[in-house]
DNA sequence: GTGCACGTGCTGAATATTCAGCAGGTCGAT
DNA sequence: ATCGACCTGCTGAATATTCAGCACGTGCAC
């Protein structure tokens, strides 16, 4: 299945994948204490090494342990999730989860001043070329 | 397990969900259509019926078929979603979020000017009690 | 009324997932 | 040089999930 379809994912999988995008890089030990119902060390590394298998991480090496991290870049897997987010929950609408962010996070007044200038950025960048 | 964790649920549960969250209130026809690898109408329904017995659906009637709705409202289900993405994919920073948006869709003049809108009437709110 | 198209519930069984345990290797301390 | 604390791979089996089929009910067309 297409990895990047967060929805072709078993559960464990996913809840696994989304540890190892928050954190970037992980070994099995952290993994573990982050995992909801946490199983044992074992089925961890189980999971990690079927994860790889399925194309979905690599390793490297650190010192003698193994650390896992995402096959496909943070930033397509992001970009991804984004879309499919705002489309199951917001309309397809990017507008509504600005909105949404604002009401939710209750920005500062610096951090609405770097939001304008986002948006000024962005102005500039639709105007420019 | 908590129907709000977002990866408590099963690959096909939260297939389903997705649909229902995207279009409000589905019958099982609809779901079948637009699950990806569908599988039979029957096992649609089969699948229906056991998310409603988890207490993730109810259904109404419509004439003589059912139609699903999700238990827990939209916008909460939206708002655990949104704090989720934040959180596993933008550092747990709502502005990258806003500037991914922007990157991703490509805003024209109006929807920038709306934007800022919607950033100025969030500094009134903030300043203003 | 008979047959067809559509709906529902239920259930056993195939399939996939998840898990824990065992075997072994390496490193450092006693 | 042996023990203990890590790490790894592998595998069989418990568990969860997913599925298709069957039984049945209702309404409409013929």
């Amino acid at each position: 299945m297409d990895p990047q379809t967060p929805t072709g994912m078993s559960r464990r999988e996913r809840q696994i994948m989304d540890i190892v995008y928050r954190r970037g890089r992980v070994t099995a030990a952290e993994v573990l204490d982050e995992l909801p119902d946490p199983p044992t060390y074992s089925a961890v590394r189980a999971a990690l090494r079927l994860l790889e298998e399925k194309g979905s991480l690599k390793h490297e090496m650190d010192g003698k342990r193994y650390v896992y991290l995402p096959t496909t870049p943070r930033g397509q897997a992001r970009a991804t999730a984004l879309r499919h987010l705002v489309r199951t929950f917001f309309n397809g609408s990017p507008e509504q989860v600005v909105n949404a962010l604002i009401e939710e996070s209750r920005p500062s007044g610096e951090e609405l001043d770097r939001l304008a200038k986002l948006i000024e950025q962005a102005r500039a960048a639709e105007e420019g070329p």
